[in-house]
DNA sequence: ACGGGTGTCACG
DNA sequence: TCGTGACAC
């Protein structure tokens, strides 16, 4: 929670830079005619003409908004251009989006501490860079400056004539300029360059906010659009604050801004001042309380946390309505869908950022007709997470199996008819979160794994969903949990693969901490085999030993010709129930590290020799995470955009 | 029957 | 810890 910061020390300088209009200039970029036009971009246009997710100023004019519908963008503005987010597995696909924002990210984050607030939204701490530049340059470096970079609107301190102050240059010349103004010229400054190379370096323009501290710097981020920047000069706080409508403070913008409102009629932020702390926090609780008091005061203390990369990532579908889904054959199609993507995106994060993902979440929306509240709560589940497209898309579906026997279960649903026993999934998605740097070598280890078995895992994946539909679920009787827990072939292996028994006991409490201590292993290499076919899996070594004193290699004389595929005996063999083996398996399949012969690294892909070299040889890998800044490669246009 | 898809955070 | 709800864009 934030805390709250004595205001005379937070001398902070903060900016919020929040890309215009961002989807729309993505785009834009793409399609260059539309530069300039009324456009917006849309996804699904098939009902209504689609939803819009973001509009061009020249389309808001108009007055397009976010939220409408296509075909009422063309009632308001026949002209307008409709763009279409891509589609990929039958879903929106934000990736262009996301990886337009990672390329800004990459270059706002070259002055200062970044944190990827949003897809297109970062915050900037920039004290550090303005205390710099204050103090190597005399305030005739403005004259330097070029006139561009100085064009900022900086909020003036009266009531009304808040309007603003010309430009920076003027604002930051006068005599009267304090220590902390002069710090936020000179962010201004940093931000506009910053702006500019935005501009220059990707063609997209983005607006900012400069102030002390987050909270500020977002508020005026927001008050010039498009492509401009505006400065929250300390003394200017309580006059913008006190006019300011409730609602238009983050975090604000819904019940708790209403019940502020309405319970006690607080319609500005400068309302609250008149509460005592003890007050609001009685009301609010503690947290809550104490911050509302601070901000109603510009008081946030609240850190620019150094993070450009996504803590979770997610993939999700609604099926409104008649879409819903009522057939198990169906929400297992989609789950495949989803799982799919959300493994690509793993598998990027792990490639280009060395991390990786120890949970999978599954969430859902269901009714259930029949039912007085239709709209009931489907739980969510998670479990511990294991790579590969395959393991991902079961587990997903355990864990739906898992959460629809309590959804139906809960509540005695006789769960009769045939395709549609009642119940219809509204939507669904998966999310991996937990994501942690990958201790050294997991790139190449599971890259490695799965390319012996690319097609194995692909049958594998035939037959779970073949399977179900060949269970007597769909056409005739009833199914119940215990059956749905069947779906798929499930070989059972090893006790610990993460099995959702919802029939026969419900997630008992022991077997779940049983399996996620057992899979605590943080660094755990074999954590993220867990459950692959040629596993060595054993929780009790540790990864960072195991990557580097034993390497798991495939049994070449078994397939001399292609070393990297399993034989279907093999796949038998390592999946076995024989939990107990495991020690014998390890054996099998390790070796030592100074027992394995550096020729048969030749045998492995180019592309992970010299990783997997690297592994060999322990004592030369002085920091080898660090390897190229991993992120600056990832938010490279490597692709044209 | 929907703004949809993502993401973060606070709370119990 | 997990699951939920709120909030935001």
């Amino acid at each position: 929670m934030p805390v709250a910061r004595p205001e005379l020390s937070d001398a902070r300088v903060i900016a919020h830079v929040d890309m215009d209009c961002f989807y729309v200039q993505v785009e834009q970029r793409k399609q260059p005619e539309l530069r300039g036009l009324p456009t917006a971009v849309v996804q699904y246009n098939s009902w209504k003409g689609g939803g819009l997710i973001a509009v061009s100023y020249e389309a808001r004019k108009y007055g397009v908004k976010r939220s409408m519908r296509g075909d009422e963008a063309k009632e308001v503005c026949p002209q307008i251009h409709l763009v279409q987010v891509p589609v990929a597995r039958g879903k929106a696909d934000l990736n262009l989006y996301r990886n337009a924002g990672s390329e800004v990210v990459s270059i706002l984050a070259r002055k200062g501490r970044c944190e990827r607030a949003s897809i297109d939204e970062v915050y900037l701490d920039l004290t550090d860079a303005a205390k710099t530049m204050l103090s190597e340059n005399p305030p005739e470096m403005l004259e330097a400056v070029d006139d561009e970079v100085l064009k900022s609107h900086v909020l003036g301190p009266d009531e009304d004539e808040r309007k603003e102050v010309e430009n920076v240059r003027e604002w930051f010349c006068r005599s009267s300029a304090e220590h902390r103004d002069k710090l936020l010229a000179c962010g201004a400054i940093i931000v506009a360059d910053l702006r500019m190379q935005v501009l220059k370096e990707t063609q997209f323009t983005c607006s900012a906010g400069i102030a002390h501290n987050k909270m500020l710097a977002k508020l005026a981020s927001g008050m010039n659009k498009p492509a401009q920047q505006t400065v929250v000069p300390f003394s200017s706080v309580e006059g913008l604050l006190a006019s300011l409508p409730i609602k238009k403070m983050k975090q604000l913008g819904g019940k708790l801004g209403n019940s502020l409102q309405s319970d006690l009629g607080v319609n500005t932020v400068g309302d609250l001042l008149q509460f005592p702390v003890e007050k609001l926090q009685e009301r609010y609780g503690i947290n809550t309380g104490t911050w509302l008091w601070n901000i109603a005061r510009g008081i946030s203390g609240d850190e620019v946390e150094g993070r450009i990369l996504p803590k979770s990532h997610g993939c999700g579908k609604n099926f409104p309505g008649p879409q819903a889904l009522r057939k198990i054959t169906s929400v297992q199609r989609w789950l495949n869908d989803l799982c799919e993507e959300l493994s690509e995106r793993l598998q990027s994060d792990l490639d280009q950022n060395k991390r990786v993902a120890h949970t999978l979440t599954l969430h859902a929306r269901a009714y259930k007709s029949n039912d007085s509240d239709s709209q009931r709560k489907f739980p969510s589940k998670s479990c511990p997470l294991r790579y590969g497209t395959a393991k991902i898309q079961e587990d997903a579906l355990k864990l739906f199996n898992s959460a629809l026997c309590d959804f139906l279960g809960s509540h005695r649903g006789e769960t009769q008819g045939n395709p549609n026993s009642g119940w219809g999934v509204t939507a669904l998605s998966v999310s991996a979160s937990k994501i942690l740097a990958a201790p050294p070598g997991t790139a190449s280890i599971l890259r490695f794994f799965h390319s012996c078995e690319p097609s194995s895992s692909s049958s594998e994946q035939n037959f779970s969903e073949i399977i179900p539909d060949s269970v007597p679920l769909s056409p005739s009787g009833s199914l119940s949990c215990s059956e749905l827990n069947q779906a798929g072939p499930q070989k059972r292996s090893s006790a610990e693969e993460t099995q959702i028994n919802c029939g026969s006991s419900t997630l008992n409490r022991d077997d779940q901490k049983r399996k996620s201590s057992n899979y605590k292993g943080g660094c755990s290499i074999l954590g993220y085999l867990q459950g692959s076919k040629p596993s060595c899996s054993s929780s009790k070594y540790e990864g960072a030993e195991i990557a580097q004193e034993a390497l798991p290699v495939p049994p070449s004389e078994h397939n001399p010709g292609r070393p990297l595929k399993r034989s279907p005996e093999e796949e038998n063999r390592v999946s076995q129930p024989s939990l107990d083996h495991n020690l014998q398996r390890r054996e099998m399949w390790t070796y030592k590290v100074d027992e394995i012969d550096p020729s048969v690294i030749d045998e492995l892909p180019p592309e992970i020799q010299e990783e997997v070299r690297g592994w060999l040889r322990p004592p030369k890998r002085a920091n080898p995470v660090k390897r190229g800044s991993s992120i600056t490669n990832y938010y490279l246009p490597s692709r044209k955009m």
